[in-house]
DNA sequence: AGTTGTTATTTTAGCGCTAACATTTCTGTT
DNA sequence: AACAGAAATGTTAGCGCTAAAATAACAACT
């Protein structure tokens, strides 16, 4: 059987496969598979003669084979709107502890903050017939729900809690209440002209916002003209700029939320240069909380989110899942913090 | 034939098949196959047909499938150090941007900056029988360079270049020419008692202290009290500790090259704090030239390194020679530029 | 020795697709 | 109308592995 593999037609390369390393070691092949996927079926002596044989022959299996043949991948899709940057690779991080400890593989794919882009994505990634799937956000295209919800495999939605009933298992926090959270910190605080920056707005973005801006308003504080957004990717040179389209058109703000912690940087950079005195005549407070925001000068008032855990627990979910196990929660809402500093 | 997988022995979900979408289309499921990948071969007519019956019947193609049966998986193997370290989720997005527009999956793998665990992802990712493999380093254990030559597929080593003879092919740049670039230029201006600070000591940050000391030493000015290095992951707070080592060591240092732009900031925050001005006290070098770098006060005297750029091009490549083009130059330096600002 | 139950191994039959070859259909040419 | 050559489609035979069923080997009881 093996020696057909050099007959003319054949298409194989000639790679050493599972059958080679039978009649080496003078077992069936499904022996062989056995010995190696699952050893503790197969007696003490055969799982030896087939480790020799393995090493003698350099072995390696096909795991398309496998797949095909079991019916499964042991691949995990991973839908994300960007890997370069640090939020989603905190992320990224969590779940690759926990899928490649399992033995499972990471399939990566970047939306870049489009729902077309990330609607295709899920398409192709189905065509490897994934285990499980993780997606960011509870926002997405009606087909590419149609499309994870008629697949049959686990999925769950990342970073957002709250916002939309979930397809199947969800986990994040509530990005309307942690803008909530810090627009309250702020009225407390005694600042009252309170400006907004924001971009690369994304969905949860968007919440920040919303929640942030709601409490103002019903404080009576809201005022559109210190709300200052743009669609372009955030950068802590933008913050710079940002503050200072802030200051241009609403020049005695007294404080301001920054969407992320990169622009709260830029903020605090160009302040600096401006020699306004933070949080003496601005306050100022960011998103994630980034390691540098705390020892950056003077330190950043911002809101502590669980990325490396959200990426943690979505991957242990998936992983119960597929054991069998049921999920008695399905939404797990990880909290967030607010990270009271110099800054504000 | 296709109603046979109905059948008790069956195996399958009763997931649609290509001769699913044949039978409804009326052709051989060879024909389906070529409508999908090769489309020109197919007449209109059938091609339409075709598409028809894909959506009516939801068919999703099955990747194990092909690549058992083409032998190729269209996938490209990476293996970094860390996802969630700001240089390499750069270099990854080159890469992916590259591979995912010719229809090429990632299989992304973390060694933690082990050597160990680089072996065990190589030989893990190897199963995958992908098309490529992309690593990082010229170092690695005599193993993986031995299943990486043994494997027959185009091998790119990353980030650096000019250590060692590549397995394969090779994209970088010199870390011990950029490192030596920087010390001439802070010996040229004129700073005398110079120290270097690393953390999470990699091959390549290695180098670049080698080259960077090599002329300190060459020009009388090597104190090796003045050199700070830890094995901890670099932060931006680590970076501000130590300076404090550094300047307890040394307190008469006038400069201090950090190893990474990371904790070039800590060292400036650190800096602000104790009231040391820069560069009028202490001078401060980084290296990556981070978005950052540009921003902070005083803006940070660094290394430029094409990490986008390297991604893209050890993609490309790959998938020139997955074309089966000859490549003239197999090794790629892609080179450095030294961004002089403020701080130094 | 005969029956039963348990464990170890082999046999059989695909998983869903594509390479390679074989055949048919469609040009254009004389 | 006859033919060659190109283009479109079909047929056959796996790719390398594992699920499920079948069998063999062994121990444990009557």
């Amino acid at each position: 059987m093996a020696s057909k593999s050099s007959q003319s037609r054949s298409r194989s390369k000639g790679r050493v496969t599972l059958s080679d390393v039978a009649s080496m070691a003078g077992v069936s092949s499904m022996t062989v598979s056995r010995a190696l996927n699952d050893p503790e079926r197969v007696s003490e002596q055969v799982r030896s003669r087939v480790r020799e044989a393995v090493e003698a022959l350099g072995y390696i299996p096909n795991r398309a084979a496998r797949s095909l043949a079991g019916q499964r991948s042991y691949s995990i899709a991973v839908v994300i709107p960007s890997v370069s940057n640090a939020v989603f690779s905190n992320v990224i991080k969590g779940i690759y502890d926990v899928c490649s400890a399992r033995g499972y593989e990471i399939l990566m794919g970047n939306t870049y903050y489009s729902v077309q882009q990330e609607s295709s994505l899920i398409a192709k990634f189905l065509t490897h017939h994934p285990d499980g799937l993780i997606v960011t956000g509870l926002n997405m295209a009606d087909s590419a729900r149609a499309l994870l919800q008629g697949a049959g495999i686990p999925v769950v939605q990342l970073m957002e809690v709250g916002e939309a009933e979930p397809i199947d298992l969800n986990v994040g926090i509530s990005h309307r209440d942690a803008g909530a959270a810090m627009a309250r910190y702020m009225l407390d605080r005694g600042y009252r002209r309170i400006g907004v920056l924001g971009a690369q707005m994304d969905y949860r973005a968007q919440r920040r916002i919303q929640g942030f801006v709601n409490v103002l308003a019903d404080a009576g504080r809201y005022d559109e003209a210190r709300i200052v957004t743009t669609s372009e990717p955030s950068t802590v040179h933008l913050g710079g700029q940002l503050l200072g389209d802030l200051l241009s058109a609403a020049p005695d703000t007294d404080a301001v939320f920054c969407i992320n912690d990169d622009l709260a940087y830029g903020v605090i950079y160009e302040c600096q240069r401006r020699h306004i005195r933070i949080p003496q005549q601005l306050a100022v407070a960011g998103f994630n909380d980034l390691e540098a925001s705390a020892c950056i000068n003077p330190s950043l008032t911002s809101v502590s989110t669980p990325l490396y855990e959200m990426g943690r627990v979505a991957a242990q979910m998936l992983m119960r899942r597929l054991d069998g196990e049921t999920i008695e929660q399905p939404v797990v809402d990880l909290g967030f913090e607010l990270r009271a500093r110099e800054s504000a």
